[in-house]
DNA sequence: ACATTAAGTGATT
DNA sequence: AATCACTTAATGT
């Protein structure tokens, strides 16, 4: 096993070695495709054919739902140990991405073949296990999309996204602009703007040019 | 000093 | 909550 090998091998076995048996472990080290994504890259787009399945090693990918007018809203973040349902649905019926993945932060993600993916099913018990899984809990995390988008107010679908954004970056300081908020909650920027002043008015942020921190996380 | 970009605000729908 | 029109503030050249 080469030098890259056993440094892709480290690295699946520190985040997936509890879920997968030692072989499987093995198995997606040696046959996976090991890619390293800069912040703001996009892994897939909108109408994409899937080649494979994404399994995070770390950082995080951000889930945006686009229509046809170029509307876009966010739906979920992938965080280390995730991987995307969508992709393994969509793999296994050959179609299309309906949704566009752009990394968050610097990351790093082992891909799965297609063929793979199948076979494994029947091979490894925990590699089955495991995709069910994925599948139920993002189901729930659509669920809770869903929920945030069509009942939640906008300064709560705010402040949630401002939570969840945090966490993902492990950092309460945010850098970023109301304009770019203003995309991912599919809102206007004016919007975005009075909602913060609130927030921060509230308490629940402290705002700059350009950068925010959440205090009350 | 000037241009550009980000953010704040009143008024209207 | 969205949009418009405008102001103010920060930042880059």
């Amino acid at each position: 096993m080469g030098a890259m090998n056993e440094k892709v091998y480290q690295l699946v076995d520190e985040n997936y070695g509890f879920v997968f048996e030692p072989e499987l472990v093995e198995e997606i080290a040696r046959i996976g495709n090991f890619q390293r994504i800069k912040a703001g890259m996009v892994l897939m787009d909108v109408g994409e054919a899937f080649v494979g399945m994404p399994l995070l090693l770390s950082g995080a990918l951000k889930i945006i739902r686009e229509n046809h007018d170029g509307d876009e809203i966010l739906l979920y973040y992938l965080e280390r140990g995730d991987t995307c349902a969508m992709s393994f649905s969509c793999c296994m019926g050959d179609k299309k991405s309906k949704v566009r993945a752009v990394a968050e932060e610097d990351s790093e993600i082992v891909m799965i073949p297609v063929e793979y993916m199948d076979q494994w099913l029947s091979k490894y018990g925990s590699w089955k296990s495991y995709v069910f899984e994925s599948l139920q809990v993002r189901m729930d995390e659509f669920i809770e999309s869903i929920d945030s988008i069509a009942f939640l107010r906008m300064d709560e679908r705010l402040l949630k996204y401002l939570r969840d954004k945090a966490r993902v970056v492990s950092d309460p300081v945010l850098h970023m602009t109301h304009q770019e908020i203003a995309y991912d909650l599919n809102t206007s920027r004016v919007v975005v703007s009075r909602l913060m002043k609130k927030l921060e008015n509230a308490g629940y942020v402290k705002a700059g040019r350009n950068q925010l921190e959440v205090l009350k996380l």
